[in-house]
DNA sequence: CCAGTCTATTGACAGACGTTCAATAGGCAA
DNA sequence: TTGCCTATTGAACGTCTGTCAATAGACTGG
């Protein structure tokens, strides 16, 4: 059973990650100990530990790994009128959710608990909406009110998803995809009354 | 140290309940150990587990509770224009986040955690979200989009008022409420087209 | 082919927490 | 005061996190 086999770190780290990225799919962060993570390695308990630290540095690492690919698949166009750039970042954002269903659920709910996971979960999504003024500096004036607002627009979005993921309510993609993208202007619109 | 004294089930129900709303103040629910509630209390451990079972169900009665209050304090008044009653009830809301800041986001970071906990805090807010359709039943047609569109908009209520809270802005209460019952309209038309 | 060294990896151990249950003691009735 | 009912306790067990000295793969120079 205890058939040791010796990798390099990086390779150690990598699979150890990727593990705790597929586990996502059907674990929760609370269920993710290290006992079940080291069982599922085919390694002993110690070996995480010198690799992370303790559990919640693990579960940062992972987190991080996951928070960074959602940034990367949502990745706006680099030209293109600003509408359509953000219709094509909110396509990308849904199919990642679509595509990643269990693994993002685990990922926002376990972020919520822990204050760190929370910060990395923060700093994803901030780099979502840093986009918006990216994108479009002439259409979006960047004050704090309206940070405030893209952030709520942002945490609407998640929930219709998610929400829209479990019954879509006779919404097609392309519905939700209008709402959500609609919806941001009409909102930063109200602001400047 | 250890000097009994002995409630009835009542009390000592109302008494652990209590205790464990006021620990939300300073406490997430992953700290809220039966340790650390039965030293609060005075009590042994085994008291805890006699009354709540274990300790997921004393969090689930704990967290029920204050979804109750939530829920009780913004009740909107029964008379009155819809939009009068929703502006209402929205400001009971800010109120009520305003004044339990801390424990409200305890309900909420725990809530995401544990499916049990979720069920409740989605009751609440399912229940927040039923007074819409039943307060302006002529302008907001009951249909399963809308009620997409309506929890959206909640989860977007919640981000606004918790991110105002934390750093208002520049916008005034008023601001903000108007920005929460205004936008709510605004939604719904754009689902109709 | 063979030491010798480096370090990835392990297993045993301590502490904290959740949970169970037989024993204990507070208060009411007779 | 006596005796019963039951609210309450504390010890004991299992699981999980975290620590650390001991172990064993793999590469090096001879």
């Amino acid at each position: 059973m205890s058939q040791r086999t010796r990798l390099t770190p990086e390779q150690r780290r990598e699979q150890l990650l990727d593990l705790g990225i597929r586990l996502f799919a059907h674990h929760s962060l609370d269920e993710m100990s290290i006992d079940l993570v080291a069982r599922e390695a085919g390694i002993s308990r110690g070996l995480l530990y010198h690799y992370f630290g303790d559990k919640t540095a693990f579960r940062e690492a992972v987190v991080r790994r996951a928070a960074e690919a959602l940034v990367a698949q949502t990745e706006p166009p680099a030209t293109g009128e600003p509408v359509e750039r953000l219709l094509h970042s909110m396509a990308a954002y849904v199919d990642f959710v679509d595509a990643n269903y269990e693994g993002y659920v685990s990922m926002v709910r376990g972020a919520a608990s822990d204050p760190v996971l929370r910060e990395i979960y923060d700093d994803a999504f901030g780099a979502l909406g840093g986009r918006i003024f990216e994108a479009a500096p002439d259409f979006v004036p960047d004050t704090p009110a309206a940070r405030l607002v893209v952030r709520g627009w942002l945490a609407m979005s998640e929930e219709l998803v998610l929400s829209w993921k479990k019954d879509p309510a006779g919404l097609s993609r392309e519905d939700l995809l209008g709402l959500l993208a609609g919806s941001l202007p009409m909102l930063l619109d109200s602001l400047e009354t």
